[in-house]
RNA sequence: UCCUCGAUAGCUCAGCUGGUAGAGCGCCCGACUGUUAAUCGGAUGGUCACAGGUUCGAAUCCUGUUCGAGGAGCCA
């Protein structure tokens, strides 16, 4: 009986015989030799199967097994040069768990809505594998941070009532009382009480937007990691965002060179990021910045896609926008004190055109400003309590919302976010 | 919601000013001892998204519909 195995750590059990259960992802042959490209979920190795080496039923297995067919297959590892990996199988006995007849996704190209479609098989393919492990990375070096930083994880609720920034963009569905209730686009004002208790606080879980956004950069239902801080302001708050982008960069680095090497991202821009400083402009700048480079930009609005990217390629490093006129941002931002316009708050934009992976900003802690500004909005008593963080020791706070997907699709250099996450909920797709 | 583009074999696509359907890959059969998107030979494979219209004749032209993709706005 061989010892079972598993392909990420096959160079332990060089010139010994071990068990892999997987599967069979590609297949080459000749008269006389076959190759079998098999993974098992933590890897690909090649098996070699040679027909004089092996009793005859073996090697007729080994030369009509079909792609995706379950396999238990024995055999002696091999350090063999040639392998991307170092290591072959030398077969000596394949066990067929369940045949495959027809799989849909080969090796050969397909079209984008053939790949959604088939989203449930498409993750087996080794592109996708590394991507999906790089996010289990990403989430990892994210966690490792806050609570190597003394931050303890808080979970807000996911159904909440109406919502204080409007409900226009929220999945409405009815709670059990017959009343309206929406799944969570943020979970930041809970994040807020949960500061005021805790100290340093962090959420992650999904978020749920029912914007008609169709693009790379969008989807329905996504991850976003909140942090919330008591007793920290605006420039601190930046200090932490810095921190943890450039500790969740380097664990990636460190941790996944096989799977960067596997999507063939260029790893260089990424050690820039963890070397260097982040450049912080303010708004303005920014605005000065692109109209320099010939951008008909108006001061007052929100930067678009390609503004995004001409100001990151323009230092080529994640950029800091802070001090936004306050009348484009949410409700709860603290105002500058040098200047009642603009707000303490800052967009981290990341570079290579990823645009906007945080946003984050010093909040209000004053009531009776809390309290002008929900007179300003017509909020209603359901949010009341928001209103009390600023009545009972109230302390100033800052905090930011990190979009998971915008950053791994960053870190993996891959060009549509749907890509991060297993099964991505975009406009018109639901399935599968 | 708006703008742009698309839908032809299992997949990726070609199909000209209208004349009745093509290639490569995959599957299947055969050859080949170092392939790695293997290669070579052969065979199989189609309600041309759907519904109307124009025409002797429509994958092709016109109208509408459905589905999808890229982008805008909004955001992470």
């Amino acid at each position: 009986m061989s010892t079972k195995a598993k392909i990420a750590t096959i160079g332990q059990y060089v010139d010994q015989e071990v068990l892999l259960e997987g599967w069979l992802w590609n297949k080459r042959s000749s008269g006389k030799i076959a190759f079998l490209n098999i993974r098992d979920g933590s890897g690909f190795i090649q098996g070699v199967v040679a027909k004089e080496d092996v009793p005859e039923e073996l090697f007729a297995l080994a030369k009509g097994l079909s792609q995706e067919t379950s396999i238990r297959v024995t055999g002696k590892v091999r350090a063999e040069e040639r392998s991307p990996i170092g290591y072959e199988l030398t077969v000596t006995g394949i066990e067929v768990v369940s045949r495959t007849e027809d799989y849909p996704i080969t090796p050969k190209e397909h079209g984008v809505d053939f790949l959604l479609d088939h989203r449930h098989l498409w993750i087996r393919s080794p592109r996708q594998r590394a991507i999906l492990k790089i996010r289990a990375e990403v989430i990892k070096g994210m966690r490792d941070f806050f609570d190597k930083n003394g931050f303890t994880q808080v979970d807000p609720p996911i159904l909440t009532p109406s919502s204080a920034e409007g409900t226009t963009n929220m999945f409405q569905t009815e709670y059990v009382n017959g009343e309206n209730a929406y799944l969570s686009q943020s979970g930041q004002l809970y994040m807020e009480a949960a500061a005021m208790a805790l100290g340093k606080v962090y959420s992650f879980g999904p978020t749920f937007r029912a914007e008609k956004s169709k693009t790379r950069k969008h989807m329905n239902e996504f991850w976003m990691i909140e942090p919330e801080m008591a007793y920290v302001e605006h420039a601190e708050n930046m200090q932490i965002q810095e921190a943890l982008v450039k500790h969740t960069i380097k664990h990636v680095l460190d941790n996944c060179p096989q799977e960067l090497k596997a999507i063939q991202r260029d790893t260089a821009p990424l050690e820039r990021v963890v070397n260097e400083k982040f450049p912080i402009i303010t708004y303005a700048e920014a605005v000065k910045i692109l109209q320099e480079k010939g951008h008909d930009f108006p001061y007052g609005e929100d930067f678009g896609a390609p503004h995004e990217t001409e100001l990151t390629n323009h230092f080529d490093l994640p950029v800091f926008v802070e001090k936004w006129p306050a009348n484009i941002k949410a409700f709860y931002m603290q105002p500058d004190p040098e200047d009642n316009s603009v707000i303490l708050g800052a967009d981290l934009l990341a570079p290579e055109g990823y645009g906007e992976i945080v946003g984050g900003s010093q909040r209000i802690h004053d009531y009776e400003l809390m309290k002008e500004r929900y007179a300003e909005h017509g909020f209603d008593e359901s949010y009341n309590w928001y209103l009390e963080l600023r009545q009972y020791g109230s302390v100033p706070h800052s905090g930011f919302g990190i979009g998971l997907e915008r950053t791994i699709a960053w870190i993996c250099g891959i060009d549509h976010i749907r890509e991060t996450i297993m099964i991505p909920r975009t406009l018109y797709r639901l399935y599968p």
